[in-house]
This record gives C-alpha cells, structure tokens and sequence, in this order.
DNA sequence: GCCGTGAATGTTAGCGCTAACAATGTTTCT
DNA sequence: AGAAACATTGTTAGCGCTAACATTCACGGC
C-alpha cells in the first residue's frame, strides 16, 4: 500500500506538480494579487490532487502568528459561560481562527493565572477571559499584559475591553416590573457579592426601590445553587407573615429553589409570591409556574467579544491600555410568563 | 522602554546566558538523562531569568507532533455535552495537552466532515468526538481514518473505539424501579431514535419489562426539550384516564415538562402519577417535585475518553481498526428521590 | 599504560513555510 | 524607440527547534 505509506505532501510537491516554484504556491494560498489566474487553477488543481494542506506549524513559525484565540472560562456546565463559549468559538472560527480552551474549576489569582500560561505557552494571538467573578479580574489587572485581551462580564480593571450585559437595567427592568405589579417593595436574593453580575443586580435592584422611593429591605445571598436558592426559599417564606410578597431572584437556577420552597411552604406563587428569575435558561418556561425572567443573549456576548478580539489584532494593538477601553454592553430584556401578577 | 521593545527570548539566549549550547538547554527542557545536575541548575536558572517559554510551532514542525487534541462536540449549552467536554479538557490539559473545540449547530454528514477537517488542518494529533446521533456515526465510517480518534456516545460503527454510558443499564434500573413500586407497566417518553442514547433507552425500559413479563406501551417521542416533554405531558394526563400511571422519561428536560403538564392538568405527582428522568441535571433535585432520575458520571466518560486517546496515541495506532475497537462502559445508577412511590 | 565504554556536551542539518529580493517579461508613457 | 513602471515568477535565507552525529573527557579492565 504505497498511498498509506507516502508522506503527507508538502508545498514543494504542490509546486512540482503544477510546474511552478513553492513560493507561487505559497502566493496563491495567500491569495496574494499578482498571480495569473490561469496559474492559479494550475497550483489549485495541484493541491486538490494531492490533497494538499499548510502545515500551520511551519507557517506561525514564521509569520509569527498561530491563528489561535485562547479562551478561559469557568464553570462551564452553566448554561450562561456555556452559550457565551458556543457563540465565541463559532464566530472564530467562521473567522479563520482555532480555539483553544482552559476551563477552571475555582477562579483565583493563581488559577487564572496559569489558565493564561497556558496558553501562552501555546501562544495564542489573543485570549477571552470570561471572567464573572471580582478575584478574576483582579488577576487580570496583576498580570502583565503582553497579548490582546478581551474579558467577558468582567468589570473594567486596568483598561482591559470588556463585552457584558446590561446586569444592572436588566434586573432594574425586574423589579420595576414587580413594582408595577402593585408591591409595595420587592426582596431580592442576591448571588455571591465576588460576583459582578451578582453585584449589578443587586445595583439594578436597588436603582428601581430607590427611584421608586420603597423601602430597600436587606438581600438573601445565595451561590446561584437551586439548593441555596430552596434555603432561602424558606427562609422567605417564614418571613412571608410580615409582608414578603415580591421576590427578584439573582438567576433562575436559585429562583427553582425558591420556588420549590415556596411549594412546599405552602405559598402559591404568583397568587401569594411574585418571583422573577435572570438568565431565561431554556428550561425556565417550564418551571411550576413558568418563569418571568430576565433573557441575557449570551451568543451575542460570545460574537462581539470575537468580534472586539479581532480588532484589536487587525489594529495592531492600538487603542488598547490607553485609559479609552471599549465597553460593549448587550442588552436584557424582560421575558413576562406566569410567575408574577398584578396586584391589587 | 527597552525590555518592551525586545523580542521574546529563544533557546538561544537561554544558552547563551547559561553558557552551554542549545542543544543542552533542549535536553534540560525535554528531560533527557545525560545531563550533569549543577548544569541543569545553571539551565534552569537562565530559563526563569528570562522567562523563557518555547516556541511550540518550532517544536511540532521538527517533531511532527502538536500536542493538541481535537474535540467535536454538539450542543455544548446542553449539560451532558458541556459536563463531558470539561472532563475532556482538564484531563487534557493534566496530561500536557491543548485542547481545539469545534461546535456544531447541526450534525450531519457534511458538518462532522467539515469539523475534522478543520481539525485536521490544524495538525491535531488525536480527535474525540462527542458524537451522540447516528448520523454523526455514519459520518465518522465514512471518512478515511488518517488519525486517531475516540468517539464519545458513538456506537462501534467501524471499530472507532468508544467510551459510553451504560444507557441500557441506566433505563433497566429506572424501569425495574418503577416496576417495583407496583405499577403494572410503565410508559416511555423517548429522545429523538436517531440518537444512540435514545434508542439504549428504549433497549432498557423494554427489556425490563420484557423481563418482568408486563405488556408494553407505545413509547411517546419527544426532542429532549422541555416543551416536548410538557406537550406529551398533556397527552399522557388525558391518557391517564386508561392506566397511565408510571412514566420513565428520557432526559431530565424533558421530565421537566412532563410534570409541569401533569401539573397543569391536575394530577399529583408522585401520587396519581411516578416520573423518573435521566441525567440527574444539578436542578433535578430541586423541580416540582424532586426527580427520582438516572444519573451519568460525564466527567468520567471525558476521563476516559482522553485516557483512551492518549493510548492510542502512546501505542503508536497500534491496536486501532483492527476489529477488536476498545469500547469503554461507565455505569449509570439510580437516584431516588420523591417523584416515585410505592404503590399498593 | 592503552583501549574500550559511557557520560556529558557541542555541531550540523533540516522540518515546511513566508518575506525579501532578484530576475524576467509586458506594458505604457513620452 | 527608449525608459520607466508594473506584473509575474523564481531564488535565497531564515523562523526556533530537535535528531543525529561528532567530540571530549573520565574511568575501569586487561
């Protein structure tokens, strides 16, 4: 079987074949302008013949750029870094570029710090760092920053661009949304406050009771667990005596907790509690009842983060660091179903 | 600034400031034995002062090898899929290895083809695919073999070595359970036939009842989501009228929807009606009420899956596609929790 | 004391590609 | 017509690394 034993071709035997030198090969690929075109089909059949691809190896070893984008996220079984993951490497790679992924399973300075070694190591042309939580971004700001970076819902730390979504309108969104319902104000159980989404919906939450001149009571915090979300939920509900009757809960993994809790309190939700969610995972609408939410478009965080990734490569590294860094910032929006209602 | 200015230093400068050759500084680097211990020191020494990193497309060009493996992977946002990438890449990741994902938004024929050939033009040195439908399978026979590869979910179309959860066991015990509660027979909402998982599914709960000697229902098919599992919900609640009364369903999601629509058509769960689900999703303990479902150790099946290819890789293809493919069973098991009941 | 052995290191030759320059033809302008 | 511009192709020199071979030195057996 001499076709298995032969070596991979090479763009020397492209060139031989088609009858021109390696570097008219190398022009072609690289869509270079002064090649005549019925040259082209030549080395164009050539490569089809043989079956002919780069060696990418080669061709970073001198050009210097591997065509590679690193991404760093955490916890990636979640439905939200999962999306943002999927939109990322699809715009990539519709893009031309690979990707290469470190997932973590605790964020800390050191961590995300070898997370970036990693690929460094690698050396990727640029990394996203999906980075949620304040340690990761305090990691960024630690690490000197040789190679473009963008960071997704993660706060502006030293200058690095940033893709996020409007935490703080969309959970203003919420609660002006349970306040319109009739409350008279609206609890609020809050993920962990190292959190930046955590924290912009707290913000958000408040933004709307302050505006709206309603008394702020103090939030629940949970660790956007369906379990912390049912011990809140509890908690919620013996405390329901004294006039908890509107819930805006921090993720809608933590609002089926509650709501489960809620059940089994005794309390029917929305005739006795409102409960708006955040995220719209797709199960949402299915919970019992289904879920007011409110709907990140994660995919869309993933295609502008590509999206800024690339730019900053084309531009060479301007406009980075120099104090003006992007902020991208995509809209929530309120997704009304049936676990809220008006009040009287 | 002159250190920002200067390009990123190359074994050559690491020999240079440790006063050996580059050739001894490889050595240090790749762990060969001849190498006296005060001069590894003095290697290691420059190598930190530096911070030296190696060139590793230098390195695949020379060896041929990029240390990268490949993965192709179908709706990541789904737990299952994103569970088992998570193990694929930490184990990866462990054992020295870069990990290049590809997504795809649909499997068929041409996207798994496309998806390897991207892989390929990156020079990986392995590939697992997490190829759940059989129109994945069939892709995967078709293509020429040129490198290893292990396939997750996969069948054994064409001696692919596979790694799998024991579907067939996992829905047996779910049946027998319900079986044992005292239900004459037990109903089955099934996944889409066209992937494996569904079909071993269906294998299990049949044989369970074949076992058991009880008649057998048709079996209702939904698409893993949670509204086509609440739309047979509502058929299943105006069935139940003639029996219904156990229902083993085939995802959580699913099982999700089907409460919700029992629900809403007034039966009690489990009192007028037991559900078990698959795949003990994080939020399956906390649904309305909790799911007694089957539970798939994901992060063992990526284990595995990367245990496997780095054999192949290591074996040099040696046992590979010769008839005898390994096929790797991580066991489901049971989890009992309040969405079934004994039954008089 | 000489030689074989092996440990420790150095030297050389590519891996397959692109950038830079060189060498041709082919227009086009004056 | 001659020169200048351009289009098209070829030639050469590395990118940074590892494998293979070459060299040096120390040591033990005869």
């Amino acid at each position: 079987m001499p076709s298995s034993s032969r070596r991979e071709p090479v763009m020397a035997d492209v060139a031989r074949l088609a009858g021109v030198s390696h570097q008219t090969v190398s022009r072609v690929l690289n869509g270079h302008p002064n090649v005549r075109a019925e040259t082209q089909t030549r080395v164009r059949n050539a490569i089809e013949e043989l079956g002919y691809h780069r060696n990418l190896s080669a061709r970073a070893l001198v050009t210097r750029k591997t065509r590679i984008l690193g991404v760093v996220a955490f916890d990636t079984t979640l439905y939200g870094p999962a999306s943002t993951l999927l939109g990322i490497e699809q715009a990539a790679r519709e893009a031309g570029y690979f990707v290469s992924i470190v997932s973590l399973r605790t964020i800390t300075r050191q961590t995300v710090s070898e997370a970036l070694n990693h690929l460094a190591e690698q050396s990727v042309d640029g990394v996203i760092v999906i980075a949620p939580q304040r340690s990761a971004v305090e990691a960024l700001a630690d690490l000197p920053a040789q190679r473009p970076l963008v960071a997704v819902e993660g706060g502006r730390a030293n200058g690095t661009p940033v893709v996020c979504v409007d935490q703080v309108g969309g959970a203003y969104a919420a609660t002006r949304h349970l306040l319109d319902c009739g409350y008279h104000t609206v609890h609020h159980v809050a993920g962990p406050l190292d959190w930046l989404e955590a924290e912009g919906r707290v913000t958000g939450w408040r933004q709307a009771l302050t505006e709206a001149d309603c008394p702020i009571p103090e939030p629940y915090y949970g660790d956007w667990s369906p379990r912390s979300g049912f011990e809140i939920g509890l908690r919620l509900a013996a405390d329901s005596s004294h006039g908890v009757s509107a819930v805006f809960v921090a993720n809608d993994q933590m609002a089926l907790g509650v709501l489960r809790a809620l059940a089994e309190s005794g309390l029917r939700v929305p005739e006795d509690v409102s409960v708006v969610g955040f995220d719209d995972v797709p199960e949402a609408e299915f919970f019992t009842p289904p879920l007011t939410t409110v709907r990140q478009d994660f995919t869309e965080v993933g295609e502008r983060a590509i999206q800024m990734l690339l730019d900053l490569l084309a531009g060479n590294e301007t406009s980075r660091r120099d104090g003006g860094a992007a902020r991208e910032v995509v809209p929530a929006r309120l997704v009304q179903r049936m676990s809220t209602v008006s009040h009287p």
